[in-house]
DNA sequence: CTACCATCCTGGTTGC
DNA sequence: TGCAACCAGGATGGTA
């Protein structure tokens, strides 16, 4: 499921009902998720308290009251589903369950477990393998189009694949790098160094309006995203390009222009060849 | 460095 | 209808 949106999206309902509160129970009901769960994994959370639920690129952080951190990852097919009323009977891939201290359930529910979670202490997160390498956060408003500029320079690789590299920038995945190209007219075949000057200010712009209007939509609900109400996004409804491939272009300029499919590293990318150049 | 590939896993869709 | 191949929002590690 997730990008950014998707998991800040999952970010915002945990925030409002796990700040503050206590984890009374965590169950495991499978450990061999992507990585297997570590050592002690309930025992160093359950009684404690969530000081902070925070978000990095793709990654979901809970801040205990022990200086802990759970480092959370959706994968591909991760699902958070909150019930803040006695929970359903759980389902197939429900695999970690939380019950906070005023009667919620919190369930992670990854179909491919391609997700996993990791523990690590608060004064070393910044070096854990899986957030030190990370590039700068797509919406921090000190990554302009001078910064992206800059992490782009000497890349011979697709502008695509460029995107799609966490060390590059944090956050972007397979979807919103093909709408965030549309929007800024630029070809996901170009080379990244030669995206600078007004192509960088037109990404940058790109970049921050269609994660902010799927932020504010909820994510996107193609198979597995859904908020952690149940309720779906409903940003699939403004993809111009994304599994497009065919359709006209909406494009303006573009003149009976239709959107392309091409692999790129294997993956899917969509984009109109008139108006992305 | 770069491009490409396989891999982890499950399930839905497509095509014969 | 049945079944196999292929495809999917991520990320890593290996190869040439």
């Amino acid at each position: 499921m997730p990008e950014l949106p998707e998991v800040e999206t999952v970010k915002c309902g945990l925030q409002a009902v796990l700040e503050g509160r206590t984890l009374n129970r965590v169950i495991a009901r499978r450990t061999d998720l992507r990585f297997p769960l570590p050592d002690g994994f309930g025992q160093m959370l359950s009684g404690h308290k969530v000081v902070a639920v925070a978000r990095r690129a793709k990654y979901l952080l809970l801040h205990m009251d022990n200086a802990v951190v759970l480092i959370w990852h959706l994968g591909m097919s991760g699902r958070v589903r909150i019930f803040t009323t006695p929970p359903p009977p759980e389902e197939r891939h429900d695999h970690i369950i939380f019950e906070t201290d005023h009667g919620v359930t919190i369930r992670f529910n990854d179909t491919r477990r391609f997700g996993f979670m990791d523990l690590c202490d608060e004064a070393a997160l910044a070096d854990h393998a899986m957030i030190a390498k990370l590039g700068p956060e797509p919406l921090d408003p000190t990554f302009d189009a001078a910064a992206l500029a800059g992490r782009l320079k000497g890349r011979k690789t697709p502008i695509k694949a460029a995107l799609l590299d966490q060390t590059v920038v944090a956050g972007l995945g397979n979807i919103y790098v093909s709408e965030c190209l549309f929007h800024a007219g630029i070809s996901p075949r170009r080379s990244a160094h030669t995206v600078q000057g007004g192509r960088c200010e037109k990404l940058i712009v790109a970049i921050r309006q269609v994660l902010n209007a799927a932020i504010a939509a909820g994510g996107s609900s193609l198979r597995d995203h859904r908020q952690t109400s149940g309720e779906l996004g409903y940003f699939q409804h403004q993809f111009v390009v994304y599994d497009k491939a065919g359709q006209p272009c909406k494009g303006c300029d573009c003149q009976g222009g239709s959107i392309e499919q091409i692999v790129q590293s294997g993956r899917s990318t969509y984009f109109c060849p008139r108006r992305q150049t």
